[in-house]
RNA sequence: GGCCCGUUGGAGAAGUGGCUUAACUCAUAUCCCUUUCAAGGAUACAUUCAUGGGUUCGAAUCCCGUACGGGUCACCA
């Protein structure tokens, strides 16, 4: 009679490793008591998603507080789906966030005592772990085609049963050993699945980090382990891999909550200690009314490469996925007026259990605050290297004059309050245009706005002499002083109560006097401090724009 | 359809039986400050915690049902 011995050796004659060799070979990591180790595990199939980045920084924060292991492993076993080059993309894109893995996969090779850390190279540890389990009968070769899977499901839709390989419906998992033999050496074409002894009508319970105790049907549907490609399938790989990386905790997103219990199956059967789960919940939008999960495929701002590409300041959209998944970080960032988040007291309990609509003002918001908190040499420095790739226009001045560019970066930054006013890179460059001479011909040209509340023989006059007698070089107090000295020989009423009190006793307020000014030097009625931008500009910048102006009138 | 998870203001949410006349942040509105804008300051914005029952002296908080939303049932992850 044979026996599963020899089963197994027929499935797999070139296998000698044991699971033995592999638990010495991966002995238990010697971290300190409470040190977690995670992990950001994706398939190669694209570009990074703004789900995963929020799940690989939730990953990266748990190992970091604990003073654990964050490491990076690549599930590229759907060799279908997979998308060349894609896993170093992936790691690029998380390095744009300064998360970078302790070990793991890398574009320049694996780092660390764990790996190999991509699944496609780890075929020998799964046949080794696949062997044994036949042996103890734990696993099975399976011959039916897709066409007897269908037929099955068929069966069981048409029958209101409960779709799926398990009990009568699974259809080999009760042939002999003999049997089998027979049809290997036949050539039959195979899968291995994995026979489970649970029970459908009882319960599995495991404790989740974050959503707390769940408690789901037991598994007992046979699920495939390893694909005709010689592959294993995500649920096999998880159990083995992260048993072997001594992983303690998995982050993965919600939507693997209902298949747990297979894998807790698995880890019972070949008698290892599960890991802690974390099931983090998808980042939401709303489409018509209806909450849905980010769609790679509908919504640009799935991908993590679109908020690059529009400028967003990468810490500022870290710092919004973080107070999406504490809450509570915003308080603590405003009493401690930090945005940095290794400093942040993370918690795992306070993710909240329903996804999180994602909310763009809010990220603005951040990205306001975040920009206007860096230093002018760094700001400048994100600034450059957004231009030199986005906007090679903006680069280009950048390059010519980058002490200028500094300058007009730096206007009210240095303040109690500083200017606020770039959500992103991108929105620096209409900003500032007007600093540069060809810039401003292009708006002058095109008319400047000016209303019709003062006459434009004042306006004129008013222009050409500020543009003689303002002052340059001097405090604010000092050149407002002078420019409304200058108003009012105009007309233009110093105190904005007397102007309302009475209107028509004068040309204007003193603040249509400035609008005068602002219009003709930056060809927009707002700006930022007009001195600033007066000083920046300079006396000989200042006279020809004003000059220009007036000529036109 | 079965199973699982969730439901506090426009958004993120705090809150786990009395301290809540429901914190905080964003958004929105109004006002103040002000030479414009961005800021900054102030005020307003849930009589109520999806809903119906129940437990209790007392419930957003505990229990049950219902509704709604999300997820999952592959040789994809």
């Amino acid at each position: 009679m044979p026996t599963n011995e020899d089963l197994a050796e027929l499935l797999f004659p070139d296998v000698t490793l044991t699971i033995d060799d592999l638990e010495k070979r991966y002995p238990a990591r010697q971290l300190p008591e409470g040190a977690q180790v995670t992990r950001f595990a994706p398939s190669p199939t694209g570009f990074l998603h703004t789900g995963s980045l929020f799940t690989a920084l939730i990953s990266y924060t748990i190992a970091k507080k604990s003073g654990g292991v964050y490491f990076f492993r690549l599930e590229d076993t759907d060799t279908k789906r997979t998308i060349e080059g894609s896993g170093d993309l992936l790691i690029r894109e998380l390095a744009e966030f300064g998360i970078v893995a302790d070990e793991g996969y890398f574009p320049d090779g694996d780092k660390g005592e764990y790996g190999p850390y991509q699944q496609s190279k780890r075929r020998d540890i799964y046949r080794a772990v696949i062997k044994e389990l036949i042996k103890r009968g734990r696993a099975y070769p399976d011959f039916c085609t897709p066409e007897d899977l269908d037929a099955i499901r068929k069966f069981q839709e048409a029958n209101k049963i409960l779709p799926g390989y398990y009990g009568d419906y699974a259809r080999d998992r009760n042939l002999t050993v003999e049997e089998r033999i027979k049809r290997i050496k036949e050539g039959t074409p195979w899968v291995i699945r994995f026979r489970s002894n649970g029970n459908h009508d009882q319960k599995t319970k495991f404790v989740d980090a974050i959503r707390g105790e769940i408690e789901l049907q037991d598994n007992d549907t046979d699920v495939v382990i390893l694909k005709s490609d010689g592959l294993p399938t995500y649920h096999f790989a998880h159990v083995c891999d992260d048993h072997f990386m001594r992983t303690t905790i998995i982050t993965r997103g919600e939507e693997w909550i209902p298949s747990t219990p297979i894998h807790l199956d698995m880890f019972r059967a070949l008698g290892w200690k599960a890991p802690k789960y974390a099931h983090i919940p998808s980042i939401m939008k709303l489409d018509h009314g209806n909450k849905r999960k980010l769609s790679k495929r509908k919504d640009p701002e799935a991908a993590v490469s679109y908020f690059l590409d529009m400028g967003y300041c990468p810490r500022a959209l870290l710092v919004y996925l973080m107070s999406i998944a504490n809450s509570n970080f915003e308080e603590w960032s405003i009493a401690h007026k930090s945005f940095d988040l290794s400093a942040f007291p993370f918690s795992m309990k306070k993710i909240s259990m329903d996804g999180a609509l994602f909310d763009e003002g809010k990220l603005n918001y951040f990205g306001k605050e975040v920009i206007a908190s860096l230093p002018l040499n760094e700001l400048f420095a994100e600034v450059s290297s957004y231009a030199k790739a986005h906007d090679a226009e903006f680069y280009a001045r950048i390059e010519k004059e980058p002490e200028y560019v500094k300058r007009i970066l730096n206007i009210e930054k240095d303040r109690k309050t500083p200017r606020k006013d770039y959500a992103k890179y991108s929105d620096i460059y209409p900003l500032i245009r007007y600093f540069f001479r060809d810039e401003w011909e292009k708006i002058e040209a095109s008319g400047i706005p000016f209303s019709d509340k003062v006459d434009r023989a004042t306006v004129k006059k008013v222009l050409l002499e500020l543009s003689d007698k303002m002052e340059f070089g001097v405090d604010e107090a000092t050149w407002w002083n002078g420019v409304k000295k200058i108003g009012e020989s105009y007309g233009f009423a110093i105190s904005n109560k007397d102007y309302k009190a009475n209107p028509s006793a004068f040309t204007g307020s003193i603040s249509d006097c400035a609008e005068l000014l602002r219009l003709a030097i930056t060809g927009s009625t707002q700006s930022p401090n007009l001195h600033e931008v007066l000083e920046i500009l300079g006396k000989a910048e200042v006279a020809y724009r004003l000059g220009k102006v007036a000529a036109s009138l």
